[in-house]
DNA sequence: CCGCCCGATTGATCTCGATCAATGAACAAC
DNA sequence: GTTGTTCATTGATCGAGATCAATCGGGCGG
């Protein structure tokens, strides 16, 4: 914790850094950041930190500055499902924020994370007198709308090797264009979780796939995709 | 249709007592309501009637006065899933509109119903001086898009039975708590896909629930539940 | 280096719900 | 009325994926 003197906090350089990396806030200027800031708290998070129970009042909403954070919702007791990563760069639990509802998931970092935790009603005060940063939030929460209306449609729809296909093809990363690369930090029964297979059966599908050459994964956490097109004709076509 | 001189357009009374009930306007004054008047139709549609399709560019959105309309995704060019059924004093496609995409899904009436068509350009330019209208929005998406991660997760986790139930429960008629109904205008295959079941299964469930006298089925359309409990039972813990 | 532990992998079997196949019932056109 | 059409219902069978059960394998503390 950075100590702060009374009158004076002293302004946390991390903090500034990542709140201008939020695409949300992206028509802010410095003068505005600052505000932002003065109601916002930089996170270093370690792997499997709970950031927040499905349930719990909410208080405030989140950005993913380094790192990956999975939301999970709970039903009977035992029974768990994972309904979304959340990477570098993308905001969650805005939603409970503007809904004045409890968190409906429960949020746990799955790797060693940065985030920024910004306050709920702080937050909403600062909107009332920003239009634009308003606007953003309405086109931020219809894409994720748009996202989770693909998801319930696909987890219907395609059978195990199209949701597994789907997914590498949505969430490749293309940083790299020429070597098609796929980061998968994730632990197998999580990522199985969210496109709502056993492990066991996404373990096969991934075997499949190898085996016909298609991906690779020279470490647990990493997966190669070697064949776009073939996957790509899985999906649509021909289960 | 009224019709309507050149210079000075006929107010439409229907227009206005309907614009009236959209709970995004719940703060509106006369004055506004006449503008919004001037960006929006009333529309009386049949059953049936295709009101956009899936791809097409986004040009308005929609509020169901009286009637039902549900939203379908295609994919794969035959295979398609009913996503949500809109009801009576809900708007839909707003999602469309601010994130500036094309509709991802079909809307077709279910029954004879009454719309207001909202046009979408027009409404973004009425928002920018209306801040209240637009937190109002917020608001009413994030409670959407909470929903979806519900009916995400109950389509992951729960059997035939408990999402039977579960809909079942959520969806019913509370106008009259002491005979507790649900109403049920849709065509079976519809409400199967939303629950993502088969009719034949869906029927098999009704049929199950009936012979229990959890429910009983007057007619095709009508539905009344006599046991709420021993459905909340089953939703909840027993499969 | 060894033993331990947890998760990935692989195999064998089972089950829920899909699919296939009739039959029944509602409704419209004639 | 009769016929056709369409959807709800009921039954018989099938199969994708879950579940159960080993086995493998890598990281870590001793």
């Amino acid at each position: 914790m950075t100590p702060r003197n009374a009158a004076a906090p002293v302004p946390d350089l991390r903090l500034i850094r990542a709140l201008r990396a939020i695409p949300l806030f992206s028509c802010c200027s410095d003068n505005e950041f600052a505000s932002i800031a003065g109601f916002s708290r930089f996170i270093v998070a370690d792997q499997d930190m709970r950031l927040f129970d499905q349930g719990d009042h909410c208080e405030s909403f989140f950005f993913v500055h380094e790192g990956l954070v999975e939301l999970y919702k709970t039903i009977g007791g035992n029974k768990r499902k994972v309904v979304e990563f959340i990477g570098a760069g993308e905001t969650f639990a805005e939603a409970a924020v503007f809904a004045r509802i409890a968190y409906p998931v429960t949020a746990v970092t799955v790797i060693p994370s940065q985030l920024v935790r910004i306050n709920a009603a702080a937050f909403r005060r600062f909107l009332e007198s920003h239009t634009d940063v308003q606007s953003n939030m309405l086109a931020a929460l219809s894409m994720r709308l748009h996202q989770l209306v693909t998801q319930i449609t696909e987890l219907s729809l395609l059978s195990a090797e199209q949701r597994v296909a789907a997914y590498l093809l949505e969430h490749r990363d293309t940083s790299d264009p020429d070597s098609p690369v796929g980061n998968m930090p994730y632990r197998r029964k999580d990522l199985a979780s969210r496109l709502n297979l056993t492990p066991e059966t996404l373990c096969r599908v991934l075997g499949h796939f190898r085996k016909r050459g298609w991906i690779s994964m020279p470490s647990n956490s990493r997966l190669l995709i070697h064949d776009v097109d073939a996957l790509g004709e899985l999906q649509a076509g021909n289960a």
